[in-house]
DNA sequence: TTGGATGCAAATACTTTGCACACGG
DNA sequence: CCGTGTGCAAAGTATTTGCATCCAA
């Protein structure tokens, strides 16, 4: 398990002309041996337990870096900062990728079902979908810009 | 419609037995007009204008007393800070209320599906899925809170 | 009148950045 | 050897808190 996650980490940096470090070793692997979705200073802590000279700067710059060429994501804000919404009751909203515009997506024709099975004994009070794309105004703007 | 919105949130703040203050129906106001989902400091911005001696900690306040009395609601982030995920494709994810663990939902059984006209012209790239509630430990925990 | 609300400033939390040095390729 | 990566410290951004004052009820 360990070494195959690690020979994968190594072989996508040079793919992606990226060093190889035991800073980076260390934290894809703590990344991956998680599977409660960890922040940074998580991982910086975890880490540093082994590696008491790793700067949390590093940790942020290396995680930032495996996100730019795909090798893990983010999980939760697609927009950084909280916002707020006037309508109470729960609804799906429509992110833009580019402008970062938030919309109500009021009609998605198809909640999305679990099963039963499925919540490993989680209990579900509420679902809520994120629709990630660009707004009619990007859209437009990035297609022409890919035309010129 | 703004004398609705003023009324209900009058009556709102009544029922929880709130004060109401001019900065609170300015801020219920603006949260009303602007369906962009605006941050704390573009609603703060949005106010200045016309009561320049608002105070962004008061925005900040009374957004979060609006959210306790379920009047608003914060739209993106559960889990305050940004978490990572080694997994690469896109997945569902179960976030608890409780403790904010964050574990994979990945066998969703029915996607969500949006039609064509509920896109509104916006170009949807990809779509997640968060479901809230509680994880089987925090489940338990409440269970027993609510006996005794 | 009186407790809740506000405004200011300081504090906190999280993340990013600049720069000198270290080290992988 | 060269250029990327690291560590440190400082800066930046978003949000919260303490406290004196103010004001709605």
């Amino acid at each position: 398990m360990r070494d195959k996650n690690e020979e994968y980490l190594i072989s996508a940096l040079r793919n992606h002309g990226l060093q190889v470090t035991f800073q980076r070793l260390a934290i894809y692997g703590a990344l991956c041996s998680n599977h409660e979705h960890p922040a940074a200073d998580t991982i910086y802590n975890k880490i540093k337990k082994r590696f008491p000279m790793i700067s949390l700067a590093t940790v942020y710059k290396t995680l930032q870096k495996f996100c730019e060429v795909n090798l893990i994501q983010k999980v939760n804000p697609m927009t950084e900062t909280v916002r707020y919404d006037a309508e109470r009751g729960p609804h799906h909203y429509m992110v833009c990728m580019n402008c970062q515009s938030i919309r109500n997506a009021d009609t998605v024709v198809e909640e999305p079902k679990v099963s039963d099975s499925d919540q490993k004994g989680f209990h579900v009070l509420r679902q809520q979908v994120f629709l990630y794309g660009y707004c009619p105004s990007c859209k437009d703007k990035i297609a022409q810009a890919q035309v010129s």
